[in-house]
DNA sequence: TGCCCTATGCAACGGAAGTGCATTATTTGC
DNA sequence: GCAAATAATGCACTTCCGTTGCATAGGGCA
């Protein structure tokens, strides 16, 4: 993590893109979730960036999830985890929510994008604005070990 | 003692089938949770046994999990809530696991028992072991107001 | 009655999210 | 370029809930 330095590169173009003021610590944090694939909790992000505040990082984060680039994930372990969006979400019910993975060997959360979560069936008068499922087991990276 | 007991209540059942000494405080308890129709948090129960102490509520409703009578609710909102059992239920995840809705207008958070959890379609090599799926909107009864 | 096991009550702990406020950095107006 | 305004950061502290340790009380049984 070190090229933060070389003129507007790609990271300032998605904080700017998304009217996020780019400050060090956003970029660096950007750039930690990007090089991710799975779900991150506030205390990975402090505990690799030893040095920063934490208030500092949590802040960042919820900052990231208000301006839409990324979004919150509640997988039931009870501690709240950070994903990048994908490009073009908007966060929506229909066509952006997906499911979460969460591994009981690994303790890793991942988004499974690649599947639509299935419609929802309510009984009658009920009105669902929001759908969070998660999905506990052993990941694929646990099953082939 | 060959005194002949007192016949026991259908609240003494149900906790000696699953072998649950049936303590004056766990059969008001249980008591309570028949009568709502809604999940329960331990806060809720301490609030209605207002005289009693919340670390035997607390363990209380963790036994009544153990033992198979009871299922712990992760709405989403951090708080834990509780919900007596189907009958018959093993809480197994063909057959038992059902949503919870979770009303942002009553913040009530009730089990959907009426159907099933659509099939999860998981990426190659995964393994689901257990499904959490909470649907947060408007319940019908604020609906409908 | 005395023993043992369980349930109970009180207190304290711990993790994690969130807030108040002073300080520092950055932008904006002139 | 300078000063005022605005935004970000850092530190301390709080709150909320779940959980645990430990001492005491109660109830079945020899
Ligand atoms: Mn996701
Ligand atoms: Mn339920
Ligand atoms: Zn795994
Ligand atoms: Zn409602």
């Amino acid at each position: 993590m070190n090229e933060i330095r070389t003129a507007p590169n790609k990271y300032e173009k998605i904080l700017e893109n998304n009217n996020i003021k780019p400050t060090a610590m956003r970029l660096l944090v950007l750039q930690f979730l990007l090089n991710k694939n799975v779900a991150t909790s506030l205390t990975d992000v402090e505990n690799y960036f030893a040095k920063s505040d934490r208030t500092t990082l949590y802040r960042t984060l919820k900052t990231f999830v208000e301006k839409g680039i990324s979004h919150k994930i509640d997988d039931g372990t009870g501690i709240t985890k950070y994903a990048l969006c994908e490009d073009n979400c908007r966060c929506e019910i229909d066509t952006d929510l997906h499911l979460h993975f969460h591994c009981t060997k690994c303790s890793e959360t991942v988004c499974i994008t690649e599947y639509k979560i299935p419609p929802i069936h309510l009984p009658k008068d009920y009105i669902a604005e929001n759908v969070n499922l998660v999905v506990k087991g052993i990941c694929d990276k646990c099953n082939s070990k």
